[in-house]
RNA sequence: GUGGGUGUAGCUCAGCCUGGUUAGAGCGUCUGGUUGUGGCCCAGAAGGUCGUGGGUUCAAGUCCCAUCACUCACCCCA
């Protein structure tokens, strides 16, 4: 049996229900900001990904979904949108066009992990991009966005965590002094952040040993050595968010894996789902844009992750779907009817409202099973004696109650119907 | 890439430890409970190469090995 491959997920129609609710509560939200809808190619060329994200990532050196086409060109599903959005910006001169660029998408994205609860090799994500402003509103515009759809959602055990990267040079100049104290600590640290230690120095701050954190805790920390540039950009962040009563933690031990992030990062986290609890994750990205050969552009942006999030509103049980129903089921006493029990159905179809009926010949008990387990508000019984003279009977199905009409008179029951 | 757990009907699982005649339950599906009517109830039916391959044994769903898949965690991230 041919099965899925791994880490890729078919979302059945009994799950679709919850996906349209994600994704319209997306499309409100982000419709309210004025972030306008973008959809890229789900695959790009290598290179765009391997600059954008930064080659020493762990999502470039060994997550990327790449192949060598029949042009032998080296293409590549992508791993993540900031970067197809920005070129896409840059091939389209929309910093041209307009002078700030307020984006959102949802879209699939790939990357080969192994994959565990919350962590797909497909996986979907809704995320904004605010191209062509510093202005610290729009950092705190990407927590509000983002903060807003989970809420909707009904999500309750969430944390807002935030942080400012600063400018490369505060940055490198930290890794210094950060290297300094861990150096005569080394063989303290976990094989992994020995590692980390020479990789990314930052990410030891991310380690879930034991021993680490200790060490960690005590370490000197990013947000001690920003510029006064920097820092007055956070503390306007952080006042935004306070205006708007957004709960959030100051975390100087949050640090993203991501080469292009510049001053704000933040990252959403839910107590509801496993391991993988970060539903949400962004920042700022002043240098990405120039980097990938567009005009200097600073920007801003997030992305959530959808199978995260609605495996939290899962263990929260927070979603709250309409019940299944249609409108109308047609009934026909025997099989010599099916035609214009057809007729029937496409009229009331045309007149815009849900209707099924018998495919197989069924008896009249089993139509009305069917019709119960559709849970359809009204059954049209035709056929026997009533059908003989001209007549329907329109059953309501909650209240069991049959009327009696025309069969020349449809419109009077598709009005009937639609008045409730 | 590393480690743990689990693979028996469409779904959720029992049976495995202490091998032994036709492999079970609940839910779901289908049919029926009198001529043309759902939900509740009752009756019946369909549906399983016991993940796959090998081994041990007179005998394997049950024990052993391998393999694959799923799953959780590390790593990393949404």
């Amino acid at each position: 049996m041919i099965k899925a491959i791994t880490g890729t997920k078919d979302i059945l129609p009994e799950d679709i229900n919850k996906w349209n609710k994600v994704e319209a509560i997306v499309r409100n939200v982000m419709n309210n900001f004025n972030y306008k809808e973008i959809r890229t190619p789900v695959f790009e060329e290598t290179a765009l990904f391997s600059r954008g994200i930064g080659e020493a990532t762990d999502i470039v050196s060994k997550e990327m979904y790449t192949f060598v086409d029949r042009s032998e060109t080296s293409v590549t599903l992508k791993p993540e949108m900031t970067a197809s959005v920005v070129r896409a910006f840059i091939e389209h001169s929309l910093g041209k066009k307009y002078g700030l660029n307020k984006l959102f998408y949802i879209s699939p994205m790939f990357r080969q992990e192994r994959p565990q609860a919350g962590r797909f090799r497909q996986f979907h994500q809704f995320g904004a991009e605010a191209l062509g402003s510093d202005n610290p509103m729009l950092d705190a515009e990407m927590i509000i966005t983002s903060y807003k759809v989970m809420t909707e959602l009904g999500l309750k055990n969430l944390a807002v965590k935030i942080n400012s990267l600063g400018i490369p040079s505060s940055r490198e100049n930290y890794k210094k002094v950060l290297k300094e104290y861990l150096s005569d600590k080394f063989d303290q640290l976990s094989e992994d952040s020995q590692k980390r230690f020479e990789t990314n120095i930052l990410r030891i701050f991310d380690s879930k040993v034991e021993g680490d954190q200790k060490i960690m805790n005590e370490a000197p920390v990013l947000l001690d050595y920003l510029d006064e540039e920097s820092k007055e950009k956070f503390e306007q962040v952080t006042s935004l968010l306070d205006g708007i009563k957004i709960p959030y933690e100051v975390d100087p031990k949050l640090v993203r894996g991501l080469d292009y992030y510049t001053h704000t990062t933040f990252e959403i986290l839910s107590g509801s789902v496993g391991s993988q609890s970060a539903l949400c994750g962004g920042g700022r990205y002043n240098l990405l844009v120039e980097q990938l050969g567009g005009a200097q552009t600073p920007g801003v942006g997030f992305a959530a992750g959808i199978e995260r999030i609605l495996l939290a509103c899962e263990n929260e049980n927070s979603l709250t779907l309409p019940e299944e129903s249609i409108d109308i089921y047609v009934v026909r006493l025997d099989k010599e009817l099916t035609q214009k029990a057809n007729e029937i159905a496409v009229t009331f179809r045309n007149a815009n409202l849900s209707t099924e009926l018998d495919y197989t010949q069924r008896s009249v008990k089993a139509q009305m099973r069917e019709a119960n387990r559709l849970n359809a508000k009204y059954t049209l019984i035709i056929g026997g004696e009533e059908y003989e003279r001209g007549e329907v009977v329109l059953k309501e199905m909650k209240l069991g109650e049959q009327k009696i009409f025309k069969l020349n008179s449809l419109p009077d029951i598709i009005s009937a119907i639609k008045s409730v």
